[in-house]
RNA sequence: GGUCCCGUGGUGUAGCGGUUAUCACGUCUGCCUGUCACGCAGAAGAUCGCGAGUUCAAUUCUCGUCGGGACCGCCA
């Protein structure tokens, strides 16, 4: 093929025996027998043996070197095959060798266990990770994905678009990456947290379906599933609603899963669940299905009663079957784990022999032990845990942590399945404490549930928005909405978040211009690449997906980033460093 | 911004108020003609993150600092 190589070291088969090949690669290992040499030989397809009788020849090479070789292919005696290569029942007879590139003899890390390394360590040598088998093949399954989504995407009669990465800082969201412009003096490019207006400018520009394999950029402190650049699908469709968004969601997301994974995938329509039940019955607004256990309000039986902590309060319960008979130590350990995530303990009752036990059954009536068991369905042996706060949110986010905990604890989760669901119904408005107003609870471009009328008419915590995510296993997986292409409607959904019409035609220009000169309906989402790989790998880290990420504290140790710049540089964009 | 955890040869670790600082992998040297994460024998390699304090004595305890990570806040 080239003068590097007549094959791929894991393409040579019984069929070359005889051949002379030429093969290219890095240096995996050598096993230096005195009078026989073994070298593993590796490029991405594969690793074969190359082995040679002359001490010689591979005097001066080190592991992760890269080298070419020629020589003969030989089959292996039986006794010798390797069934962990593909290549394990021949080997290659080494006559000629070049060293292309030494490798320091000591490494920062064995490429073999690099997972094992300290991450600092293993970011700043990346490029020794990526050799690694596993980190290959999921960059590599990173491409596949990547492939077969635009594919899909074409089928669908969707286009690719790409929007400007330097932009307008926009004021909603998160906090954006900015860009000092040199030319206009004191102004500022930004970053797209999202290409959320451009689309939508999209669609306005008649174009009717939409997609991008779009990068995002958010300065917001990381996580083990968040960074500072990401890539979303991100799609939009004209003359569409909420439904024709699902179906095409759930067809990508199905695809993608089964196509990708052997593990069992929802089948669609996917689950429907509003907001306000997921937050009821699971306690998040990202519900884990694979959890069989449901959490269920009984305030009302406690209005009442001579515990204090229960009395007029929010009480929610999750009621686990057959585990009355758990050891005390285990109960402790829940107790433990509820005091860790700030609650001040946690009740629970045990149903043992048509009685009740447990520390708090001393406060029931007869009459609440009848209510509680017909309400919650208790049968023997089953035990009820009680989660309660004064206020209704904190209480339903505790629950769902314990309910989270308890799932795992029981090992009642099956790994093998995807659980899809949608969450659909989000609340327009929250309340922000802080600042005594109301803030939009999404995305602001949404439209609310019954437009204009709902705006004017409902009271502002009853307005729900055409806002629904995408949920797997827990994980929010997209977010999208229909969008609120009115302006009537787009202004007073803004005044209700306390901003002036003038704003509105200041902060949002683009949009608040072009709504005026006839917008489609239009509706989409946006599923996080990144996240779908790590799904697919059954990782819990996104840096495991990504070919060159940051640290979790927004710095690239390869790189030397972020880093100072020249005082000239900073001279021309008119930036002084305080 | 907050809470918690971590920092010991290249890597992963053990450990302790007084050690020659443990072990494994890797590296180097020697031996070995069939291994495949070869084996055997030997060697080198550590300012125990940094600074201060307590102490006769600190890698060990305390405080600070720097670096890393998990989570909360923030963020879709």
């Amino acid at each position: 093929m080239t003068k590097y190589r007549t094959h791929y070291c894991g393409k040579v088969k019984e069929k070359d025996i005889k051949q002379i090949v030429t093969l290219s690669g890095w240096v995996e290992n050598i096993r230096d027998h005195g009078g026989v040499i073994f070298v593993d030989l590796r490029d991405e397809s594969g690793t074969i043996q190359l082995v040679s009788n002359d001490d010689k020849i591979f005097s001066e090479i080190s592991k992760e070197s890269t080298i070419t070789v020629k020589g003969k292919v030989r089959k292996r005696k039986e006794d010798d095959y390797n069934d962990h290569l593909l290549t394990g029942t021949i080997e290659v007879v080494v006559d000629e060798l070049t060293i292309i590139s030494k490798a320091k003899n000591v490494l920062p890390f064995e490429i073999i266990t690099s997972h094992e390394v300290n991450e600092e360590v293993r970011l700043k040598y990346r490029y020794l990770d990526l050799r690694n088998k596993k980190i290959h093949d999921t960059i590599l399954l990173r491409s596949r994905v990547l492939k077969f989504i635009r594919q899909k995407m074409e089928n669908l009669g969707f286009c690719e678009i790409q929007t400007p990465i330097i932009t307008a800082s926009s004021p909603e969201g998160a906090r954006d990456f900015i860009i000092p412009s040199r030319k206009y003096h004191g102004k500022f490019y930004a970053l797209p947290q999202a290409p959320q207006i451009f689309k939508q400018l999209l669609m306005v520009g008649g174009f009717d379906r939409y997609y991008q394999i779009a990068p995002c950029f958010r300065d917001e402190d990381g996580r083990a599933d968040r960074t500072l650049e990401f890539y979303q699908l991100d799609f939009e469709m004209s003359f569409v609603e909420e439904e024709d968004v699902y179906r095409i969601g759930e067809e990508i997301f199905k695809e993608i899963f089964t196509t990708f994974s052997s593990k069992k995938v929802t089948s669609v329509p996917f689950p429907r669940i509003s907001y306000k039940e997921a937050m009821e019955k699971y306690g998040t607004d990202k519900p884990d299905l694979r959890n069989p256990l449901i959490i269920q309000d009984v305030s009302d039986i406690f209005q009442e009663t001579l515990f204090k902590p229960f009395r007029g309060v929010t009480v929610r319960s999750i009621v686990v079957d057959e585990i009355a008979n758990k050891p005390n130590s285990w109960f402790n350990e829940v107790v433990d784990y509820a005091t860790s995530i700030g609650m001040p303990g946690i009740g629970y009752l045990s149903l043992l022999e048509g009685k009740f036990k447990g520390p708090i059954d001393k406060f029931l009536t007869e009459e609440d032990r009848k209510k509680l068991i017909e309400k919650t369905n208790l049968k023997e042996g089953s035990v009820i845990f009680f989660i309660a706060d004064k206020e209704e949110k904190k209480c339903a986010k505790q629950a769902g942590l314990i309910r989270d905990e308890l799932g795992k604890k029981l090992e009642l989760i099956d790994p093998n399945c995807f659980e899809f669901c949608i969450v659909n119904d989000f609340p327009m408005y929250e309340y922000n404490e802080e600042e005594g107003k109301y803030d939009f609870g999404h995305n602001p471009f949404s439209m609310p549930k019954g437009g204009l009328t709902s705006l004017e008419k409902l009271p502002i915590e009853d307005i729900l928005a055409h806002q629904y995510d995408f949920v797997c296993n827990g994980c929010e997986m997209s977010s999208g909405a229909v969008r609120n292409h009115e302006i009537k409607t787009l202004e007073k959904a803004f005044a209700l978040a306390g901003y002036t019409q003038e704003e509105v035609k200041t902060k949002f220009q683009s949009l608040y211009n072009a709504f005026q000169y006839g917008a489609p309906p239009h509706a989409g989402m946006a599923p996080g690449i990144d996240r779908i790989i790590m799904l697919l790998k059954g990782e819990n880290n996104l840096r495991e997906v990504q070919a060159f990420p940051m640290s979790v504290s927004g710095q690239d140790a390869m790189m030397g980033c972020p880093s100072t710049v020249t005082e000239q540089q900073l001279k021309e964009v008119h930036i002084k460093i305080r």
